[in-house]
DNA sequence: GATCATAGTCGTCTTCCTGACGATAAACAC
DNA sequence: GTGTTTATCGTCAGGAAGACGACTATGATC
């Protein structure tokens, strides 16, 4: 397959981000309005174009920064500060998924702790934290409920495919520590689970399990009783980034 | 972020393919010899752009056939024909891994039984099956060795992570069944993990573990001797995809 | 201040799964 | 027949998880 430049269709490359965080024991994502056709006037999942010499996941990380004012770190480091964890989920390709231009999307998933409010490029009144169910609404992804209208492109699939990855990675990874603030008690990280699995879990289970696993959490030695009731010592992640064996998602 | 049709720098879009399979008790990649400059005389992965109104599994589908004359059947479907598996890996874009132009490449990731013969475009002598640690070798992704030259582009961090999630992902599915003709012994199945993951494995335990998984093999009544010793009996893959609870790859 | 509700933390017990490994069965080579 | 190879069944100990009792430490309420 010789490289005839003649011989390639010209594509336009875009990230979008699905942005999750855990809000009121319900698990959000971030939603767009969009404000030009097609698909005007209905949500959709933050993105835009990848820039010229700018690598994918410098794309998403600046429009994550735009969208959300969030620092992204990389996954490999695991930093301590109050940035979200961004990761590539797909790229969805589909000949007819924009009815203007052939587009190729690279979605990026990003988790962050529980923000003060959205902001899209300043514009409040057009971002908002949905909760994904209502989002996957009306979808086929979801179960069928109010009349909202689906997300516009392909974005339902998209926001599907990163709250299942979300929900399967923080199984065997400490990626759940990525919804929490860099100090969070057991029950804070147990909440996340909650709400990212839609389950309720057994909290002197849960507390051994996270507890008992070598490197996971290191107490900081202090304490807090934000929650209420008895104060719960505060942990930071440790440095064992992979959970073995998994924290075992209950059966539905 | 409006989308500005005179904003957006246009790509060229590839698909990239890690073919694997199991030879000879390890696990080959397929590599096919440059003809054309840059890299021009090195091994790298096959593929090929992505063409007007075609999807990307679509393309992959093209350039699997292209080159294997294998047909790939979707992972939804549970096809019993002797296709192969092919699912998308992750997409590569930084601005300069082709020193021509701008292009990103969707890697995708097809695991197919041990086949006959590589063929690239009819020559030959121009594909091959090797080793994935010979062709990681000198690419910083695998044990230093046998002074090969490294694979094209970024060819090398591709197939490194293709390996990475064929190792990982037949910890928890049937997939490694993808590997075997579609009749096969556990003894089979047990030698393709083992080929996968580099261990040895203890065949009494394997042999409790597959067979005890409901519906993960199905006894097609046949048997066979064609590894000698006593007969074997002959299986099917079910109609479980998951395993749970899930194949534990031993420690190194 | 006593009582209650809320959360957190430590143990216990049973069950299931795994790793280690002995034993038997059915083919082939000599 | 004897030895070799591979398949298959069984047994046993150790570890992990689910279920759940018990106790502790705070704030809220009467």
């Amino acid at each position: 397959m010789p490289y005839d430049p003649s011989a390639f269709p010209p594509f336009a490359v875009t990230v979008d981000l699905v942005v999750l965080t855990v809000r009121r024991h319900s698990l959000c994502a971030l939603a767009v309005r969009r404000g030009e056709p097609p698909f005007q006037g209905r949500w959709a999942l933050p993105g835009g174009f990848v820039r010229d010499g700018e690598d994918l996941a410098q794309a998403a990380a600046r429009e994550l920064a735009e969208e959300t004012g969030l620092c992204a770190h990389d996954p490999a480091e695991p930093a301590q500060d109050n940035g979200a964890h961004l990761e590539q989920l797909a790229t969805y390709g589909d000949p007819d998924r924009d009815p203007r231009m052939r587009v190729v999307s690279v979605a990026h998933l990003a988790l962050a702790p529980d923000l003060p409010a959205p902001r899209a490029g300043g514009d409040a009144s057009n971002a908002r934290w949905a909760p994904v169910e209502e989002l996957l609404e009306q979808s086929g992804y979801g179960h069928a409920g109010e009349a909202v209208a689906p997300l516009a492109f392909d974005h339902a699939r998209i926001l599907a495919d990163g709250v299942e990855r979300a929900r399967s990675k923080i199984e065997y990874s400490s990626l759940a520590t990525a919804f929490c603030p860099p100090e969070f008690t057991v029950g804070e990280l147990r909440r996340v689970y909650e709400a990212v699995w839609s389950v309720v879990l057994d909290p002197r289970n849960f507390h051994r399990k996270v507890t008992g696993t070598p490197g996971f959490l290191v107490p900081t030695g202090g304490t807090t009783t934000r929650q209420g009731g008895r104060p719960a010592q505060l942990f930071r992640v440790g440095g064992a980034t992979l959970l073995n064996p998994p924290m075992l998602r209950p059966e539905v």
